[in-house]
DNA sequence: CCGTTGATGATCAAGAATGACCTGGCCAAC
DNA sequence: GTTGGCCAGGTCATTCTTGATCATCAACGG
């Protein structure tokens, strides 16, 4: 699934213009994105959370000079399906 | 963040009906939803990408008894900050 | 609609960190 | 007001992480 794809969604169920929905998904994930980037957390219950954690894994391993490499801190978005969501992942009913 | 952030979004950018917005929102996030949980992936270039994994993990812990509990499998949902979203990330310019 | 562009995934390794289990309380979402 | 999601805590296995590169494909322009 990619950006056309809902796109495509939001033409045919909310009959929106081609560029609208382009628009509004967009809108919509940008603005996911920076409340992330400012450290905030989302919550939509039915669906999952996003949170912003502090990394704390300190070192990284680079193969071809086979030695650890500091990684300089930074922070992880985490993605947490919610209840419903989890539930259904566990079963493998759909195929 | 929660949904009626993003609903309220829609609101005031793309000028949204109240319920138009909220449907549109909770449109948006049901079809990734079902997608997921269709086994598909969801790449979205800018923001990040979503893909559903088999779980390996075969064990828990119950502290209460101290002995190991089988995880009957499943699947995760892992999420991936696309590029720019990641540099932005590791940048704690924001505080 | 096709071609181009450039982001993204996979890969290797090894080590560090996170996840998952449960239970209860608290607070947020609905 | 009610439901339910998150946190914490212990422990261990799984997974993530880093970096470079190529192939692939999403995104966009013509």
């Amino acid at each position: 699934m990619i950006k056309n794809d809902l796109a495509n969604l939001l033409e045919r169920k909310a009959n929106f213009s081609r560029s609208k929905a382009v628009l509004t998904v967009e809108t919509i994930l940008e603005t996911m994105k920076k409340a992330l980037l400012a450290g905030e957390k989302i919550e939509i219950r039915g669906f999952g959370s996003f949170r912003v954690m502090p990394k704390k894994t300190g070192f990284g391993r680079d193969i071809r000079r086979n030695r650890q490499i500091p990684i300089s801190g930074g922070r992880r978005v985490k993605f947490r399906p919610g209840q419903d969501f989890k539930k259904q992942l566990k079963q493998q009913s759909i195929e």
